[in-house]
DNA sequence: AATGTTCCTGTAAGCGGTTGCAATTTGCAA
DNA sequence: TTGCAAATTGCAACCGCTTACAGGAACATT
């Protein structure tokens, strides 16, 4: 079933059928008859033919970490409304946090003749960014990822680091001093956070070697509540604690919470725990934790490829996002400080 | 950059870049030409204009109703996997559980040449099945979905009722008598394990009518668990309870958990409650719970579709899987009867 | 009536690959 | 050296669609 067999039905030539197709000038009485026959053939064009012609699939490429990650998808999910609207499909491709995958898949999506490609991927520190931007010059492309250091490819970034400023800032409020820190591995974009914690102790006057600190190991597995509460059993009850604790994940700051509940210290009064994601876990717990927008992300990354495609050659864009603070009801002013503190 | 400037640069005919990259006979110095002048222009084929000839576009299409529901997207995650080993790509299109976006879908894909469908949809009830069957008759297609009805076309499907049904004999075999039943909206597949639940209590002789069962109404947001609560709170308190509660998903169920707790029933002494999906709240909660097996659904359908998409034109096959019943601590004998029940 | 516009059409040349066919080269036995 | 089969190679057609170009019809302008 082509376009021939259309021409043939219709007593047209195929450039008609073509245009007829794509809303081009023609006769009225040629257009019925054209759209008879592909109404009474049951005629579906062939994206590749045209594609071959038109050099757009009129599809873009997504590669992300995981795809069984809501979090991630989230984002994911986003990119798909804004792009079917104008009726673009997305490749999804799982790179699982793997270099070599990932710039397979880039090549095979480039052979594919995808219009724009967009890469979420929180370790993307490690990628090489040369790489990256002989690829971004070559077919549109966006990266989303924690970081704020590369500069010379469009890219979202929500800004971690700033995030835990606000944190810090909202704890100085309450007036906390002692204010520990739970995270996972190293590599990922704890550091990141965990650099931001250590600075804000730095400001503050405060040596940060003397503070809490925690490594989970699997801290993003489901393991990370059960493995935190073991973890942060035995240290509150092993002598002096802080008065806050701020966890990367809100699966660890449930680790706290049930690990305080255990040592018998109370949430808030004797202990705030602040998480980060706000996933529903955090609304549930009424956990206070950090947003990271998600579908702010998305949104913003498909409206960026989407410019990008438009190829006004401007200079790349960075786009910022800045995390949100949640206030919920397990960060509290320490019990032992009543008057402000600053 | 084309197959031309290949030939050209390597100083060969088209036809023998063409042979050098699907590996056919070619001399060994023509070879090391061709190859190398690809290396050196960095030149990568056009897979439009492959697939004009071959026909086949080596990708598939996944059609699923959410993509932040990370329960759907395990499925499509094992499908991407399975997939890629042989270089296929998947477009990933999010219904919505809209029938009319469906078929758009459909119908983009089959005019992007996709060598095979599958489509997740728990609400496959409402579908058009002699449309399906159509569309089965044009391009190779899976459906994966909860359903028992539909039996000519091809697709997996998990047998829910048979899933209730093990949890019943489960809950005969401790003792249970009054076991009620909490599940969401109609239409989805609670229908299903309603029927089956109310079945179990008929075979055993006793009156489904006179059994709790309560509907919350946002059963699938994240006020599953609280709307749960509150309803079963006022329930539990208001004189006869049953002696098991079952909940069509896990935030339900921790529902009542939490219910119990306010209540002041023990589970499992007072109470046994039984969840579904075996999420991660379940594992966290030492919930028992009824696995859907997502993995295995999405193994089955890949291998599956490349059944089909192989094109030895047999019968439709229908692939059943049975849920499993994941035992945890909030299941066990009632309290008042110890012995062995009947 | 001759000329110019405007609007529709069909013809045919691509888009970037693959592949049947025939021509050429090569290898090897006679 | 000659003959013949096997292995390589290039030419050119083709996949299904778009589009530049030119021809033709219809209508308005002098």
């Amino acid at each position: 079933m082509t376009i021939n067999d259309i021409a043939r039905e219709a007593q047209v030539s195929t450039a008609t059928v073509s245009r007829v197709m794509n809303n081009k000038a023609v006769s009225t009485d040629r257009k019925a008859r054209v759209e008879a026959a592909i109404a009474k053939l049951n005629y579906v064009p062939n994206r590749m033919a045209r594609a071959l012609m038109s050099k757009s699939s009129h599809a873009i490429g997504v590669l992300t970490t995981s795809m069984s990650n809501q979090y991630y998808m989230e984002i994911t999910e986003v990119i798909e409304r804004r792009f079917r609207d104008k009726s673009y499909m997305q490749f999804l491709c799982c790179t699982d946090g793997d270099q070599e995958r990932e710039r397979t898949y880039i090549a095979d999506l480039v052979s594919r003749q995808v219009d724009g490609i967009i890469i979420i991927d929180p370790a993307l520190e490690n990628i090489d960014s040369g790489y990256l931007k002989a690829m971004a010059g070559q077919v549109p492309l966006v990266l989303v990822h924690p970081l704020a250091g590369v500069t010379d490819i469009d890219s979202v970034v929500i800004d971690q680091q700033l995030g835990m400023a606000r944190v810090m800032d909202y704890l100085a409020g309450l007036g906390h001093i002692d204010i520990g820190f739970v995270g996972g591995v190293v590599g990922y974009s704890y550091s990141l956070k965990e650099d931001a914690w250590r600075r804000a102790h730095v400001e503050a006057g405060r040596d940060p070697a003397k503070q809490l600190l925690v490594h989970i190991e699997d801290a993003n597995t489901e393991n990370a509540v059960s493995q935190t509460r073991l973890a942060l059993a035995r240290l509150l009850n092993s002598g002096t604690v802080p008065t806050a604790l701020f966890a990367c994940n809100d699966l660890m700051a449930i680790g706290i919470l049930e690990a305080a509940a255990e040592v018998g210290l109370r949430v808030p009064d004797d202990l705030t725990v602040i998480g980060h994601d706000n996933t529903f876990l955090a609304a549930h717990n009424k956990l206070t934790s950090v947003d990271l927008k998600m579908k702010s992300m998305g949104l913003a990354a498909a409206d960026l490829l989407m410019h990008v495609m438009e190829g006004r050659d401007s200079e790349p864009r960075r786009i910022l996002l800045t995390p949100d603070l949640v206030r919920r009801e397990t960060s509290a002013r320490p019990r032992s400080e009543d008057g402000t503190h600053h």
